[in-house]
DNA sequence: ACAATAAATGCACTTCCTTTGCATTGATTA
DNA sequence: TAATCAATGCAAAGGAAGTGCATTTATTGT
């Protein structure tokens, strides 16, 4: 078991105060956050350097981005066996329309999707909405 | 065959100078479309009035709105095959990573996802980034 | 045809998110 | 310790989405 010091080394990342808050922060949250859910959990921290702290992990696949539909993009830790950039290991998300949360699944890999000829596939972004289940539960 | 001012009546829509201009353009174009760039296309068009007219459109299934993970919607008009509201008739969309259009695949349905229990599958949004047959084909 | 009504348009403005420039602080290396 | 470079914080710009309100345009009933 890494620590996260130890983590944010191994992928070439300078470990600040504030990046381990922010790594903490997303290994707390179960679904994938804004860049102002972070930032109203931290009044004392500015939104600049959240933002590239974010843009940081992304480049050193700490984290994913996530589109979801909402126009707001979000983002979540990239798990032990989670190759974000190979395409073929992409998962998909879901999106609850009534709590409005996106949490990644994981265990649910895309299916190959098939294009026209002449089209190449580099990446895949599938996202799923509906009611998850913890809304659906009630 | 229908004219443009017949489907938008039938839509129950009313028929404007500044809708027909708009419904051309949307059929003109073979990609789909920011709300910017009808506006760059007619320089005495205000950007509300396309911002509701596309709306409009898109309340009364004449549009279908699109989110290929640029962060800017974009819109493109539905075919005649095209029951946006159906899930089951979702068709994928390609983004182009080097000419950055998005095309609508009406072709490719997307392929029935399973999600776990609990979860309740509404809708599937799917976007497939690579490089289209234009530009692959240079 | 005309007045009354309702919808469509245009302008101004607001809000939210994203992004960049620049100065400052803090850490690392020679 | 000085020099160097990265990280941070502040300010501000930019883009897109959305709203309120007044005005124009079209529709309806008389």
């Amino acid at each position: 078991m890494k620590t996260i010091e130890e983590l944010l080394e191994s992928k070439g990342i300078r470990v600040t105060a504030m990046r381990l808050l922010i790594y903490k922060f997303l290994t707390e949250k179960q679904v994938a956050v804004r860049l102002s859910d972070i930032e109203n959990s931290f009044d004392k921290a500015d939104r600049t350097t959240l933002y590239r702290t974010i843009k940081t992990f992304e480049e050193k696949d700490i984290v994913h981005q996530i589109d979801d539909g909402t126009g707001i993009t979000k983002y979540a830790l990239c798990e032990k066996g989670c190759n974000c950039e190979i395409e073929t290991d992409l998962h998909l998300h879901f999106h609850c329309n009534n709590c409005n949360e996106t949490v990644c699944l994981t265990e649910h890999k895309i299916p190959q999707i098939k294009v026209p000829d002449g089209f190449v596939s580099e990446n895949v972004n599938l996202v799923v909405k509906g009611i998850c289940d913890k809304c659906s539960g009630q």
